[in-house]
DNA sequence: CTTCAAATAAACAGAC
DNA sequence: GGTCTGTTTATTTGAA
């Protein structure tokens, strides 16, 4: 994907500014699984009049995308051949979270080209896989380390025993040298991990690492359990005291904690290391409070009504002892049990984050009610002010207000450069079938608003092509925006400042884009005293768009015949009810950046949580007024063409004066369109 | 195989 | 005259 992009720069950059043009793999690029790029006209050098190529940070940025694509090749061949290699006999593969399709796996890796690989994967899918495969450097890595510091333990450990005979003060001097030695080792793997951070194949940050679990936002999981989590990896000032005192020599929190309730297995663990399934470093964590639970003796958290508790096993164990055993056995360190441990831990912290929201909305309750809270808002973020609008703004800074009124994580705080983001499983990973193809966004299941706001930053850093259409991506930049209008320039803008990907080649897309502005009914050209601005006709954007309901009869039901805010909520309880998961922001409850930051894994699309929001979203002061949208109709000097064919008819919502055209509009129109798909 | 939607390329016109 | 904007046509491609 990222390499598609590559060649395309390369044909399409003035030729002497791209510097790192060279050591892209063009040859792949001429594949162009890039398809459509080929195009018409072909050979020709689309870009001529793109004087953007600008260099440095983008193209750094992008020589790091090459490489790690690189890596993923190479992995994707790796785990081809480990595929078909019968041998393949362990759990090791079926944890694997990166959800290549077998079919795809199986063919010759070394034979995609980068453009093929995009296409197979999708973003979140693709970062997945970049990421698994920094996992198995990583893990390499930590192989080692960890083999050397079994050793230190192990010595460690009888020096301990020998030392509880001894007067403490004896006990001294060697184990500072042991904890001397760990602590070196210990900044020794601190310094390969940095390095491989600067390659850009490493990735250090927790909320980064954690795959799917990065779309969610992290604020609402216990902030203190990240640190926690993550300490084993991230600790390079970790004391080595520390880590003695936990009997946890290995590097990740893993070891820490799973050694020290299962102390016994502690050694001889089992050093199979592989891929972790999401690509994440071994730093899987369970949750401290495990460890405290085990020492009662008689029971285990894991344990209970005779059988093992870990999550798929149910192995029956007559008692505690065989228990451990079993646990031992069959739950040691290894990546299988690492990669089971971290689904629990997505699944805790999505329970984690529906608490929250459903709090969140308690507290919205009784604060309309008049009834007096005990304590303040427990999660209330930094309640943007900020409205979604300000996302086209050129600040889109910390508060990092999506399009849809997200307010993401301030965990991302950190946000790095290129928080590549691996949604992976999460429901955008599943449609796309390719950046360069069919651009899912209109007919498939994401809405383009909710799949932004997960990728944002991936898209945003990545020089991927985003899977949207130009029309859904002209939209959705309009939309966005307080008063639903553009000008071309500032659509423009919006592409550029949205996705990596639109920084180069901007002849090309350029074109496009007026081309789809022209071409589509949907947009509406609206002289303005500025000028010339473009809307969207959203019903006729809708109308281009076979309904494809998956949902609940009911939410269709309710979404459509929805024109109120009463509506709005009940679709949305319905909706709920469903999935357990808030789907829209209902416009009476808090907050736009509150709600639809659950956005989670998958459950993003019902009623698009961004793509409604604009439009009654309590974000953007100026065009909450109930006649909102009418906006539209305020805007158009033109003689209400779009306007006037289209209000007779609505094959949807009965036309209801009373509640205004314009949540009518929203409801039909939003609704069912997005998560029709 | 056909149809359709989308992407791409390109020609052209009007406004600035 | 050049650029930007906007319209239109043609071609290619992939999916249904």
């Amino acid at each position: 994907m990222m390499v598609e992009s590559a060649s395309e720069t390369i044909r399409s950059a003035p030729s002497g500014q791209n510097g790192v043009g060279s050591l892209s793999g063009q040859a792949d690029g001429s594949s162009a699984g890039a398809a459509g790029t080929a195009g018409g006209g072909a050979g020709r050098d689309p870009a001529a009049g793109d004087s953007n190529g600008e260099m440095s940070p983008a193209d750094l940025l992008h020589f790091q995308q090459q490489q790690a694509l690189q890596v993923a090749r190479q992995f994707l061949l790796q785990q081809a051949s480990g595929l078909s290699s019968p041998g393949n006999s362990d759990s090791k593969q079926s944890a694997s979270a990166v959800q290549v399709p077998v079919s795809v796996a199986m063919m010759s890796p070394q034979m995609l080209t980068p453009q093929q690989m995009q296409q197979i994967l999708s973003p979140p899918q693709l970062q997945a896989l970049l990421q698994q495969q920094q996992a198995l450097m990583l893990q390499q890595l930590q192989e080692y380390y960890k083999k050397q510091q079994e050793q230190l333990h192990l010595q460690l450990l009888t020096q301990q025993q020998a030392g509880k005979q001894q007067p403490k003060e004896a006990l001294g001097s060697k184990q500072l040298a042991f904890q001397q030695q760990l602590l070196q080792m210990q900044q020794l793997q601190q310094q390969h991990l940095l390095n491989l951070q600067r390659q850009g194949l490493v990735s250090l940050q927790p909320n980064q690492a954690s795959g799917p679990l990065q779309t969610l936002p992290q604020a609402a999981v216990c902030p203190t359990d990240l640190p926690q989590l993550w300490k084993g990896e991230g600790a390079p000032g970790q004391p080595a005291e520390d880590s003695v005192k936990q009997e946890g020599l290995d590097l990740t929190g893993t070891a820490t904690t799973a050694t020290s309730f299962a102390a016994p297995s502690k050694v001889s663990p089992p050093l199979s290391h592989h891929t972790l399934p999401n690509g994440q470093p071994t730093v899987l964590t369970p949750r401290r409070d495990s460890s405290s639970h085990e020492e009662t003796p008689g029971s285990h958290p894991l344990y209970g009504h005779g059988e093992c508790k870990w999550p798929g096993c149910e192995t029956l164990c007559e008692d505690l002892g065989q228990f451990i055993k079993h646990l031992n056995t069959e739950h040691a360190l290894d990546d299988r049990s690492t990669a089971q441990c971290r689904v629990q831990m997505q699944v805790v912290q999505q329970l984690e984050i529906q608490l929250a929201k459903e709090s969140e909305r308690l507290q919205a309750m009784m604060a309309h009610l008049h009834m007096r809270p005990s304590e303040p808002k427990p999660f209330s973020q930094p309640l943007n002010p900020v409205p979604g609008s300000s996302f086209s703004k050129v600040t889109v800074s910390a508060a990092d207000s999506f399009p849809d009124g997200l307010v993401h994580p301030p965990t991302s705080a950190a946000a790095p450069v290129t928080p590549l983001r691996p949604p992976g499983l999460g429901s955008a990973s599943l449609h796309s079938g390719g950046p360069a193809r069919r651009r899912s966004s209109d007919k498939f299941c994401s809405p383009i608003s909710s799949e932004l706001a997960q990728n944002h930053e991936f898209y945003k850093n990545a020089d991927v092509r985003p899977p949207f259409t130009y029309a859904s991506l002209i939209r959705q930049a309009i939309l966005e925006t307080p008063d639903r209008q553009l000008t071309l320039n500032e659509i423009y803008n919006w592409f550029t400042r949205m996705f990596a990907y639109f920084r180069r080649n901007t002849a090309t897309w350029k074109n496009a884009v007026r081309h789809n502005l022209s071409l589509h009914k949907c947009f509406v050209r609206v002289e303005n005293v500025k000028g010339a601005v473009w809307t969207v006709d959203e019903r006729e954007y809708q109308k281009r768009r076979p309904p494809k309901m998956t949902g609940s009869p009911t939410l269709v039901k309710n979404m459509i015949s929805g024109l109120s805010y009463g509506a709005l909520n009940a679709s949305y309880q319905a909706a709920l009810a469903e999935s357990s998961f808030p789907l829209l922001n209902s416009p009476g409850m808090l907050n736009p950046g509150s709600t639809s930051s659950l956005l989670p894994l998958s459950h993003d699309d019902v009623g698009a949580p961004g793509e409604p929001l604009p439009s009654n979203g309590s974000s953007t002061p100026p065009r909450l007024s109930p006649p909102q949208y009418s906006h539209q109709v305020q805007v158009k000097e033109e003689p209400a063409e779009a306007e006037e064919d289209r209000r007779p008819g609505p094959p949807l919502g009965p036309p209801n004066p009373s509640a205004g055209p314009a949540e009518d509009r929203d409801l039909e129109e939003e609704l069912p369109g997005e998560e029709l798909s």
